[in-house]
DNA sequence: CTTGATAGTGAACAAGTGTGCACTGATGTG
DNA sequence: CACATCAGTGCACACTTGTTCACTATCAAG
């Protein structure tokens, strides 16, 4: 589960034949971030210190430099890379779907297994997204947008909602997405290896969708 | 509107006359906590430093230990005087509710004045509320479950919902309170001088409002 | 009027911070 | 093979941090 401090340098001088370059930069640097991630399990990317990180890494602090040029650069990656497992989570939610007929238990348990697998992502974007400073703030909220749009035009593939307009997709989209966001954040904050609450917020969180789709379908008719 | 860094040492001499020395101490202790809210606008409670607080205060650094043992203290005091405007804005509600019969729009209008004049407190809340540590995150979560508590008995009192079960309405509940902080953080999010944004997301929260509404209704009518 | 309590002061401390700079040694290139 | 590139080092600097301690000046109570 790639958890644990590994030391770049004996990393990098273990696996030393046949690497070039530019493949042991690319490999601090993800030590950098991993390091970073793994620091930030119960604290806050502001209150994280340039030091820590490098320490944690196992690289020197001014070497930090050559990889990022601030701290919030690296607050940046740790968007960008924290926003591709969301959407590889939707990748496999989509594949999954196709496979299911009830959309919602199959979307629910692998929004479940994928946030399970990669807590230090999404607990990273929960987090910084009310509490980042600046650009992070900012990356995570229009990237946020963005994954809203998405899953708007995804929605607007099913049947039922071939006609709808494309606001009202929208705010069916911003709906789910909050509520999912909602789920994970109490999947994140409970402990793991209770089961049971697990499948309480599970349970929750299918109804909340199923509350959605009904509510949106009755808004509808209603106008 | 109680903006703006008020030295207290200069305040407590010009109406040093006919004050006692406890209220003279809560006064300095109001004025740190006034102090960290103001820092707090673009900042996290963890990235904020002891010595900044007392200094924006007015007061000297180990003065800051005659009032709180610790910065977490501090950061209880905030989630408590932020909860009572919450809870302030209830009983508002409540009462303008009873004057309107579209309880929706009457109580997004009191939502949007309330977070509107105490901005610091709500913004304070939804930050912490995740990128918290610790104490000060549990306080907050444990305020909200509360609060959802109370609200869900509130709803109980609706003609409509009379016969409901707790957990239906406990349910409805939790979903007003996430749409509602959902709403507080995109208006705390946005620049206040710009009415437009502002409609807009008043706009959005009446129809998210609306949207459970008619949600739980078809729920409980459809099981 | 005296005296004990105490809110606030100011100097000092060790520890941690971001960043500048000259360096080294392995790597890729002409 | 010689040489330039550059990821990573190590020392240095000026600051900020939380907390200690002995202190002063004022208020409340005897």
């Amino acid at each position: 589960m790639s958890r644990g401090k590994v030391d770049v340098r004996t990393l990098n001088v273990v696996t030393a034949e046949q690497t070039t370059r530019q493949e042991r930069k690319q490999r601090t640097r993800q030590a950098l971030v991993d390091a970073a991630l793994r620091l930030l399990t119960d604290r806050n990317l502001a209150s994280l210190s340039l030091r820590e990180v490098t320490k944690e890494a196992g690289i020197v602090p001014t070497a930090f430099y050559r990889h990022f040029a601030s701290m919030d650069d690296l607050g940046i990656a740790l968007v960008d890379e924290s926003m591709r497992t969301l959407r590889r989570m939707v990748r496999e939610a989509r594949k999954n779907r196709s496979s299911s007929e009830d959309v919602i238990r199959s979307s629910v348990q692998t929004l479940y297994s994928q946030v399970r697998t990669n807590e230090d992502h999404f607990r990273f974007l929960m987090r910084e997204r009310y509490a980042g400073t600046g650009r992070v703030r900012a990356a995570i909220a229009t990237e946020l947008r963005l994954f809203a749009s998405e899953l708007a035009v995804d929605l607007g593939r099913f049947d039922e909602m071939r006609a709808w307009s494309a606001e009202d997709l929208r705010m069916m989209a911003d709906l789910i997405v909050t509520a999912m966001l909602g789920t994970v954040m109490e999947l994140v904050d409970v402990d793991t290896a209770d089961r049971e609450a697990d499948m309480e917020i599970i349970r929750q969180a299918r109804k909340r969708l199923r509350l959605i789709v009904i509510g949106v379908a009755g808004w509808r008719s209603e106008a």
